[in-house]
DNA sequence: GCGACAG
DNA sequence: ATCTTGTCGC
């Protein structure tokens, strides 16, 4: 597992980290439709932190998008690089997970975020900017609405509804199981929004959050405990 | 001006 | 995100 501390440069304030999304924002490609869904792989990336002890742990599970078995994955740790602000995930989050995708040992394919692309009040979320960092097509499936609403979708499986900025559609609510809360998804880089639904439902057959997000959860949280020697999940002598 | 607000 | 036990259910 590699270590990564705050990268030279790296914004320090929320007016810097707004001045490079809005810099970055004119690099995202959204006219390629993306890989097709359940070929290739995909990669799921996600972070934990300890803000007491200044750690952020991310982990890059890579799938194979047409059997959702784990092919490879990787973790890394850092130094948390920002504080939480709406609208600026990305710049908490980024340097260790692109860290983490640098160990791979294969190609991600298309890479899964845990938050939103464009789905972002400049339009430049997380996903985006991973996105235009790495060149990754990327698409974000987020949790919670955020600041925008939705139709509700049908109840069944498969529905969706356009997640709406006023009345710009920004990502859609996909319902991954029946009878269950949707997931937000909205467009990284390189995918277009019907591909990136696709992607997030063929991701769920079991489980509301994509089972990329799911693996990658569990991955960076057992990493972070073991950076922090927490109880909860022993990897060797308990140490006091 | 005062909240709300991905993780 | 994180703080947190037991408990209902397949």
């Amino acid at each position: 597992m590699t270590t990564v501390r705050i990268p030279a440069g790296w914004p320090a304030t929320e007016e810097e980290a707004r001045a490079v999304q809005d810099d970055l924002r004119g690099r995202v490609v959204l006219d390629e439709p993306g890989p097709p869904p359940g070929t290739g792989r995909v990669t799921g990336v996600d972070v934990a932190y300890d803000d007491e002890h200044d750690v952020v742990a991310a982990a890059a599970v890579v799938l194979d998008a047409a059997t959702l078995t784990v092919v490879t994955e990787a973790t890394a740790v850092g130094e948390v690089s920002f504080p939480y602000v709406p609208g600026l995930l990305a710049f908490r989050e980024l340097p260790t997970v692109l860290a983490a995708l640098d160990a791979l040992s294969l190609d991600p394919g298309l890479v899964v975020c845990d938050g939103y692309g464009l789905a972002h009040p400049r339009r430049f979320g997380l996903a985006s900017h991973l996105g235009v960092l790495t060149g990754l097509p990327t698409i974000g499936a987020a949790k919670n609405p955020f600041t925008f609403t939705y139709d509700e979708p049908g109840a069944a499986r498969g529905s969706t509804a356009p997640l709406l900025a006023g009345t710009e559609e920004v990502g859609r609510a996909v319902r991954t199981q029946t009878g269950i809360k949707p997931v937000f998804v909205s467009v990284g880089h390189r995918v277009d929004l019907a591909n990136a639904c696709a992607h997030v439902l063929a991701l769920s057959p079991k489980y509301r959050i994509p089972e990329s997000t799911r693996r990658a959860d569990a991955l960076c949280r057992r990493a972070l405990a073991e950076a922090v020697g927490r109880a909860g999940v022993a990897t060797g002598p308990a140490a006091d």
